[in-house]
DNA sequence: CTTATGACTATGA
DNA sequence: TTCATAGCCATAA
């Protein structure tokens, strides 16, 4: 493991994200160990295979808990409906309740 | 080989 | 609070 491409790894990460959890681009770039390399796991997401793949890169958000403005599903307020019926917790300006719906790791 | 691009994040106004 | 800019570095052409 490990040894796979940088993509690969977000996949691998993204892909043990529980339903009604959220985690932050730069999160899993830390997660994969490259903290710098957010941006990338964006564009691994525009990448990746989708739900087909198993990866849920609709649970993956911006660190604010915005969502991605045009590049989601259809639109944001698709990712957000799909996130809604994971159970995930909005606030009143329709981001993300980090808060409470950031996914934490258990090692 | 170089250049352009990007589902980010931090910082400053 | 929101908006704009800079830095970040892998991938594609």
């Amino acid at each position: 493991m490990a040894n796979e491409g940088f993509f690969q790894r977000v996949y691998d990460i993204v892909r043990q994200v529980p339903v009604g959890r959220v985690v932050s681009y730069g999160q899993v770039a830390a997660l994969v160990g490259e903290p710098r390399k957010a941006r990338f796991v964006g564009f691994a997401m525009h990448s990746s295979p989708g739900m087909a793949g198993g990866v849920p890169c609709h649970r993956v958000v911006f660190k604010d808990g915005s969502l991605a403005p045009g590049f989601a599903f259809g639109g944001p307020d698709v990712q957000h409906e799909m996130l809604l019926e994971e159970g995930v917790l909005f606030r009143d300006d329709g981001r993300v309740d980090m808060a409470a719906s950031q996914w934490e790791p258990l090692a």
